[in-house]
DNA sequence: AGCACGCCGACT
DNA sequence: GTCGGCGTGCTC
């Protein structure tokens, strides 16, 4: 079909449409050169009048019956060319709808900043229909004054009649809807604090005849962060007075924050360390950097190798005039990296979590794209930043698990980040310690460049090799390898620590030393059975065992977080013989202290607050008062704070147990790092392994401190297995409370997705399932999963029904 | 999301 | 018979 205006194709901001699908408009005469792609406009849909974006113009329509577009909403290019085809990209790529991708590319928040107002649609007397009283006040008020908002609209319907009722007077033709875009301003703003106080007592006594200062003081204390002043004032119900009163008391401080939180104050100038100045690795980047060639490089190397050579590249880049884009894999090291950056780099640096309320990341989403930013440093989310000329793009630590979305599209912002500098032309840093299997595989495939400041790390480093048939301590070697299958000299509850664990902690703890002991699980026991009928305390609401936490007393579901209080007897058998199976942190904290009764040991976990977990860990590295820190994942976020002289890996196999074909990936990865961050570099520290599994190639890597072993070995497997790399996999699931009911349509989506896949030619395409998943109930729900092996699961995925989850290219499968 | 429609079982 | 919950298809 072909028109005059033309026609535009768009993403439809309703919400709901599944798939990549887009839908064409046309352009009527009174638009005609003014819709252009990238721009926000106002189309009908169905019933509905909604927000839409122009992803293309075009003279032709592969639809017959269009609408026609209403009106422009804003005359910017919200989106503009690389960031509508990244995009319409991340979609296909990910089976997500359009729709969730373009608003990742966004500004932040958007819809909530579009406000609607109401207009009479034709000089129709009466309608035809009967309306509801609601909705005939509110035809009323938009006949009176033309036009009205949604505020006072709801001021003559009421709140919940308001919504529903002007969206039925827009179905029925009688009322148009127009949308107008009010982007918060931010002109920064006034922030109040508690000044600290050594006894809070002597407050209370200042403050006795001064009761509203006394509630504001107490509520300020109690606020980890300064609070914005109209916020605290409302909070502590009190008037402007109060808060001077308090301020000129000295009890409170006001300060102000800038209206550009995001940028890094970079003051006080310090040198690129000289390092990496003629590294090989620095001279192979800079050889790319001038040139327009999407190249990918994999930098292997340590953080402050790294970074280095980031610092020397963006440098490079914004001399050049053009930006940088940093994604680091949690908000910890994005922070630590900007402020490292920001002191040593002339260049405009923001990071993304500066920014808080909606308002400051819309400032944040504008600066960096009128290019008044050099550097945007940030999480996963930051792929998606709107650089207008972007000359290089890093991913630091692209192996960790940090750069996988979690919820739809579920994107990797390595993959993603890779897509974009090939779109906008620029060089692509891959930062790893321990690079992923996908990226080494890059890099036999041609992929991408491998550039290491440490070429030795890519050859095996032989170790003196432990016997790992004995519990006996071998000599000299300073990884150590414990059978947990024979060594039966272990101390301590439940067998959690070896004889040779023992040894070492005790010579570490001996000679002042510090250690780290790992273990992937927190709390007390993992399973409480009955010893007189075998009931086993279980979540009611999933399928795995209540967890027992000592220290909180309380029965936890580590999937779903239900709490019960720890039994005394067994609710069938009202037996009272109760056993407890497995451990966790807390056991193993209480075993070491235990045998090493004048040790002083702190638990890093999820169960203690953060605040604790930092007091502790900084104990911990300044050497005062902490000498054993026990962990679980959550250590890794603390950096080279953990460096010790010991590093127990408690228990190294849990995780390669499950029916994950890409547990060894991240087992390995995991303990790589930790390995790194407490024994660090050369000085080397002492590890010991217990593991049930010494023959894994996981555990065989850990101990040569051999990477190439473990990408061998797992390459090999995954290639013999058709999997990833060498075969893309996707995951669905299918979640109701009803298992029968799950099961029927997780059978009856695989027989549509073959059906479909029989009428195309040769698809590469081969499903598995449907199986229950490894945790089949979660939160009360039953989940059923397909596996879809092969590149064109991507094609058939889209078919699946409401309900569904899709994950293209999982990091887990559980 | 929101609406229409068709399929059920449960009720008048 | 008819009501209503639930699943499903559709929106250029």
């Amino acid at each position: 079909m072909t028109g005059a205006g033309g026609f535009a194709e768009v993403v439809v901001g309703a919400g709901d449409v599944r798939g990549a699908q887009t839908f064409h408009y046309e352009i009527p005469a009174q638009l005609e050169g003014l819709v252009r792609p990238g721009q926000l406009v106002l189309v009908p849909f169905g019933t509905r009048q909604s927000h839409a974006v122009v992803m293309r113009v075009s003279d032709a329509s592969p639809v017959e019956a269009t609408r026609p577009i209403f009106d422009v909403i804003w005359d910017a290019e919200v989106l503009d060319a690389a960031h509508r085809e990244l995009a319409e990209w991340t979609a296909h790529r990910y089976a997500a709808p359009i729709l969730d991708a373009v608003n990742l590319a966004m500004p932040p928040g958007l819809a909530r900043h579009l406000r609607s107002t109401y207009a009479v649609a034709s000089d129709d007397p009466q309608p035809q229909v009967e309306l509801a009283p609601a909705e005939s006040r509110t035809l009323e008020l938009i006949r009176q004054r033309g036009e009205a908002s949604e505020t006072e609209i709801r001021r003559v319907a009421g709140k919940t009649a308001a919504r529903a009722g002007v969206r039925r007077l827009v179905a029925r033709g009688l009322v148009n809807r127009r949308i107008s875009l009010h982007l918060p301003q931010t002109a920064g703003e006034r922030l109040v604090s508690a000044a600290a106080v050594d006894d809070p007592g002597v407050v209370d006594a200042r403050l006795a005849r001064a009761p509203k200062q006394l509630a504001l003081w107490r509520m300020l204390a109690a606020e980890e962060e300064p609070l914005p002043v109209p916020r605290a004032l409302r909070l502590a119900d009190v008037g402007q007075a109060i808060l001077r009163a308090l301020v000129a008391r000295g009890l409170a401080r006001v300060e102000r924050r800038p209206a550009t939180p995001y940028l890094v104050d970079g003051l006080r100038r310090e040198k690129l360390p000289a390092g990496t100045a003629d590294s090989a690795a620095w001279q192979e980047i800079q050889t790319v950097l001038g040139t327009d060639n999407a190249d990918v490089t994999l930098l292997h190397g340590d953080e402050a190798d790294r970074w280095s050579i980031y610092a020397r590249s963006i440098d490079h880049v914004v001399r050049d005039g053009r930006q940088a884009l940093v994604v680091a894999p949690d908000v910890r090291t994005s922070a630590r990296f900007a402020d490292w950056l920001a002191r040593r780099v002339e260049a405009k640096v923001a990071e993304a979590a500066r920014a808080r309320t909606d308002a400051e990341r819309i400032a944040l989403w504008m600066a960096v794209r009128n290019g008044t930013v050099d550097v945007l440093i940030g999480t996963r989310a930051a792929a998606f930043a709107p650089l207008a000329r972007p000359g290089i793009v890093i991913v630091d630590r692209e192996e960790d698990a940090g750069h996988k979305n979690r919820n739809t599209p579920r994107y990797h912002a390595r993959v993603v980040a890779r897509r974009l500098a090939e779109l906008s032309r620029c060089h692509l840093v891959l930062g790893s310690e321990t690079p992923s299997v996908e990226s080494f595989y890059d890099v036999e495939a041609n992929r991408s460049r491998l550039v290491s400041d440490r070429p030795t790390a890519l050859s095996p480093r032989p170790r003196p090799c432990t016997d790992s048939e004995s519990d006996t301590p071998a000599p000299g070697g300073d990884v150590d390898l414990v059978d947990m299958r024979r060594a039966v000299t272990t101390v301590g509850r439940h067998g959690v620590i070896s004889r040779r664990l023992f040894e070492a902690l005790r010579q570490v703890l001996r000679d002042q030393g510090r250690a780290v002991l790992f273990v992937n699980r927190r709390g007390t026991a993992t399973l409480t059975v009955c010893r007189e009928c075998g009931y086993v305390f279980g979540c009611p609401r999933c399928s795995i065992g209540l967890v027992q936490h000592r220290d909180a007393a309380v029965m936890l579901c580590h999937v779903c977080n239900w709490r019960e209080d720890p039994p005394r007897a067994c609710p069938v058998c009202e037996g009272r013989r109760l056993r407890l199976w497995g451990y966790g942190t807390e056991a193993v904290a209480e075993a070491v202290s235990h045998l090493f009764p004048r040790s002083r040991v702190a638990r890093v976990d999820s169960d203690r607050r953060a605040r604790d977990v930092e007091a502790a860990v900084s104990a911990f590295e300044r050497g005062e008062g902490v000498d054993v820190l026990v962990g679980t994942q959550r250590l890794a976020g603390f950096g080279e704070a953990l460096r010790a002289q010991l590093l127990g890996i408690v228990q190294a196999d849990v995780g390669l147990r499950f029916p994950d074909f890409l547990a060894p990936e991240r087992v390995f990865i995991n303990l790589m790092r930790l390995r790194r961050l407490v024994t660090g570099g050369e000085d080397g520290g002492r590890l010991v392994i217990q593991t049930l599994m010494p023959h894994h190639h996981v555990t065989q890597a850990l101990q040569l401190d051999d990477w190439e072993h473990f990408y061998r070995a797992e390459l090999a497997e995954r290639q013999a297995e058709g999997l990833p790399p060498f075969r893309p996999v996707a995951r669905a699931t299918f979640a109701h409370a009803d298992d029968e009911r799950a099961a029927a349509e997780a059978q009856r989506a695989r027989r549509e997705l073959e059906t479909i896949a029989a009428a195309a030619e040769s698809l590469d395409l081969e499903i598995l399932g449907p199986a229950p998943a490894a945790l089949h109930r979660r939160r009360g729900q039953y989940v059923w999963q397909l596996l879809l092996f092969g590149v064109d699961a991507r094609k058939v995925l889209p078919e699946l029904h409401r309900g569904w989850t899709i994950d293209v290219d999982p990091i887990e499968l559980t």
